[in-house]
DNA sequence: TCATGAATAGACCGTTCGGTCTAGTCTTTC
DNA sequence: GAAAGACTAGACCGAACGGTCTATTCATGA
């Protein structure tokens, strides 16, 4: 069996992944899911016995485990959460970047747009609460107190999803790249908060 | 002709903005759109000509001047900027809070979720422009320089499209109320800046 | 070497999709 | 009151949808 990265099964993960999130849940059909990854429907429904929304699933699953190391990467090096938020944005700039189409943030791509049932729906919940709290966890090991880090580990997420979107609409990730800054640098601190 | 409020045209451009936030643009059918609107199809290809496609469109100009409407009514009536924002926030908290499903942001939702055609994705670009335009207009009314002005309606902007979001994962309006004392409050100033 | 289950392959099915078309009904105007 | 166009009404269409089913091939262990 092997399951090798190359597996039929993870070329449909992989690819119901990327469709999915370019195009969206219910904007994809199977046959196209099923050309790309070369794959025939018979396969699909072996590995998958519930069919789309349980393809669906597993790309979520997979794209989460996907973020999580680039947030793992981001963070584990960094001398401090501001750093790891830093290098985290520019990391996801450049996932941007990657796609021709600019696509949903990955994040919630997979989470809201997917099949209607509630027991998907309570899974992205659970995955997103996890992706946050993740996040939380290497504020946390950078010394802040657990409401600190939550608190910053929210606001980063609220940053990188609105950011993600303006990007999206501007086609141009560089709203992306000077979050960051705009929430930890030197310069601006969010808003000057000058006259007011 | 009349063009009264409950016209048939009118009736579907309210049910197709609602159910396309709700449900999405491509998971949602037209007999359902037509059922819920009472209209028979006939009628709506005598109003829309290009069927869904033109009906998404007008929806997403509808939806359009609804939160123009809503951004003034926040603004206008401000003393300041900080102010202006954090009505704002209230109101779309209280917007948010009034659907029960948790739907997509409406100024986001009607943007990216569409015909794939790049005429409506141009249209959707620039209607975002036209409203991220307004937020600026309303700052500098408060007297900001206009670069000061831009920045603070795009981080506004921001906020607002990542706050919605995380309220929608959580299905909890809370972060949008919390976003305009976190952006401009006395309390914490986004990050609390303190160990890092 | 052969038996067995995993995996592949794709023809096929009922449903629903968006869209067309013709017929009928109002409304307005001479 | 008749002509004309705006509007309503829904039967109908081909295409595409997600899903099922049977046949076949491949891999593995006895």
């Amino acid at each position: 069996m092997m399951q090798s990265d190359r597996s039929t099964k993870n070329r449909l993960i992989a690819v119901a992944a990327l469709l999915f999130r370019q195009k969206g849940y219910h904007a994809t059909g199977l046959s196209e899911v099923l050309a790309t990854a070369q794959v025939p429907k018979g396969s699909l429904y072996h590995h998958f016995p519930d069919g789309k929304s349980d393809l669906a699933r597993a790309a979520a699953d997979w794209t989460a485990t996907q973020i999580i190391q680039i947030m793992d990467d981001a963070f584990v090096p960094a001398p401090d959460f501001a750093t790891g938020a830093t290098t985290l944005c520019y990391k996801l700039a450049k996932l941007f970047d990657l796609q021709t189409t600019a696509a949903t943030c990955p994040i919630s791509a997979l989470l809201f747009d997917g099949p209607e049932s509630e027991s998907f729906r309570a899974h992205a919940e659970a995955t997103f609460d996890r992706l946050a709290a993740h996040l939380a966890h290497h504020a946390q090991r950078q010394g802040l107190s657990e409401a600190d880090a939550t608190a910053r580990a929210e606001t980063l997420l609220i940053a990188i999803e609105g950011g993600w979107t303006l990007a999206r609409a501007r086609r141009d990730s560089a709203v992306l790249r000077r979050l960051a800054q705009s929430l930890f640098g030197a310069g601006l601190r969010i808003p000057p908060a000058a006259p007011m």
